[in-house]
DNA sequence: GTTTCTATTATTGTCAACAATACCATTGAT
DNA sequence: ATCAATGGTATTGTTGACAATAATAGAAAC
C-alpha cells in the first residue's frame, strides 16, 4: 500500500508536503475529500508527527481546511471563488506585464517566442485541442511573471493561485477553451513587451485573462 | 514564565499559532529571531508537538521560514521586498476600489466618512502624527477591501500582505508620514466611491498607495 | 418499521521519550 | 597565537503511546 519513494529531502514533513501537494494539485486527493491521518502515515511511511505538520502547512497554504476535532478537508472551490481568484489575477499579471515591459532584454523575448512556437506546433498536432489543455498555456505566464522581478509577485500567483485555479479545473475537468485566440494574443503580449509598452503590455494581459475568465462564466451560464 | 493565559480555542496548535502570529506582528518576537522550540513551548505551557503544527502554519502563511535542522526564523524584510509587496499591494487595492464602486451602499459610504471623521479627530488631538502610527489608516483600507465582496482579495490583503508589511514598519520603526494629505485622499476615494466611479476610484487608490511607496522610498535614499 | 439511546470503534489531539544533527567550547598541535 | 580536531551540550526530527472527541453500528423501546 506504500506507494512513491520519497525523493530524499532532508525533513520528513518537508517531503510529504510535497508530495501530498502535487497529489491534490494533480487530482489525485480530489477537492472536498477528507484527509485520513493514518491512512496517509502508512502511505508515506511515516507517523503522524511530520504528517501533521505538513498538513497544518498546507492550511496555511490554504491548500486545505482542519476542523477541530473533525481533521482537514481538501479545499473545495465553487465558481464563485474560482472568479474571485481570477480577478485578483487579472490584476497581478498585469501588473507583471508592465514591471517585465521595462526590463526584459532582447533575449527574454525570444525566449518567451520560443514558447509560443513551441506551444503552436502541438496546437497544430493535436488539432488545437492540447494548448490550454495540457497547461503549456501556464509557461508562457509563468515565464512573463518571472520577468518582472518582482519575487513575492511571483511566489504569491505560481505558489498559490495557480495551485488554486488548477484545483478549480481538476474539479470540473474543464476543457480548453478558444487556443488560437489566445495564442494570438499572446504573440500580442511579447510584441508589446519588445517594444517596452509597459502599459500596453497591461492592458493585453488584463484583457487576455479577462477573457478567459468571461469564457469561464459562459460555461457554467448555458 | 509562563506568560498569557490561551483564549480557550478548541485545539491547542490553533491557539498558540494565533498567539505567535501576534507576538509577531507586534515586534515582540522581532524579525530575524530564532524561534526556540523548547523555550516557547515552556512559555505557553504546551509540548512540542502542536507548537510545531503552529510554526508550519506560520512558514505557510510565510511569516517565519524554517531550515532543516537548523530551526524557524520570523522572516524579515528588506527594503527593495517592502517594495514589492508594496507593488502588490497598489494592485490589490486599485481592484478593490473598482469592485467596491459597483456596490456600495449609501449606508457603507456613510461609515467609510465616520471612520475618517474619527481618524481626523485624532489627527488633531496628537497634533497629526497618530493617524498613520497608530494603524487607524489601516481601518480605512479594512473596510474598503471588505466592501469589495471579494474574499479571496480580503483575505490575501489583511491576512497576509499587510501582515507582512506590519512587520517591516515595526522592523524600521518607521515613523508616519504625510498624516494630512492621506486624509484627503482618502476623502477623494469615497467621493468617487459614492459617484459609483469604479475607475477613478480604483486610480485614486492606486495613485494614494504609490504616494506611500514614494515616501517611504526617500525614507531609506537620503 | 422507525427512532433513540448506548456501546464500540475509529480518528484526532497531546505528550514524553528517543535519535540525529548542529552548535559551542575546550584542547591540542603547528 | 591561530587553526583544526574533538567532545559535550543544546536543539531539532521522529516515533509510539495515551487521552479525548467524534463517527458508527447495534440494540431496545415505541
Amino acid at each position: 500500500m506504500d506507494s512513491q519513494v520519497q525523493p530524499k529531502s532532508s525533513t520528513l514533513a518537508d517531503s510529504v508536503f510535497e508530495q501530498i501537494r502535487t497529489a491534490i494539485i494533480r487530482g489525485e486527493l480530489p477537492p472536498g475529500s477528507k484527509i485520513n491521518e493514518p491512512q496517509l502515515s502508512k502511505q508515506y511511511g511515516i507517523s503522524r508527527g511530520p504528517l501533521r505538520e505538513a498538513i497544518r502547512r498546507l492550511e496555511g497554504c490554504k491548500l486545505v481546511e482542519v476542523k477541530p476535532n473533525a481533521g482537514a478537508k481538501v479545499v473545495s472551490l465553487n465558481s464563485e471563488q474560482a472568479l474571485e481568484i481570477y480577478a485578483i489575477r487579472e490584476s497581478l499579471e498585469g501588473l507583471a506585464c508592465r514591471l517585465a515591459a521595462s526590463q526584459v532584454t532582447a533575449a527574454d523575448c525570444a525566449r518567451l517566442r520560443a514558447l509560443l512556437v513551441n506551444h503552436e506546433q502541438q496546437i497544430q498536432s493535436e488539432h488545437g485541442r492540447m494548448y490550454y489543455q495540457k497547461e503549456g498555456d501556464l509557461d508562457f505566464h509563468y515565464l512573463i511573471v518571472q520577468l518582472s522581478g518582482n519575487t513575492h509577485l511571483f511566489n504569491l500567483l505560481c505558489d498559490e493561485l495557480y495551485h488554486l485555479l488548477r484545483l478549480y479545473r481538476v474539479q470540473t475537468s474543464r476543457q480548453p477553451s478558444r487556443p488560437r485566440q489566445a495564442f494570438k494574443e499572446h504573440h500580442q503580449i511579447v510584441d508589446a513587451l519588445e517594444r517596452a509598452d509597459g502599459e500596453l503590455a497591461e492592458l493585453l494581459m488584463k484583457r487576455h485573462i479577462s477573457s478567459a475568465r468571461e469564457s469561464l462564466i459562459n460555461k457554467f451560464n448555458q
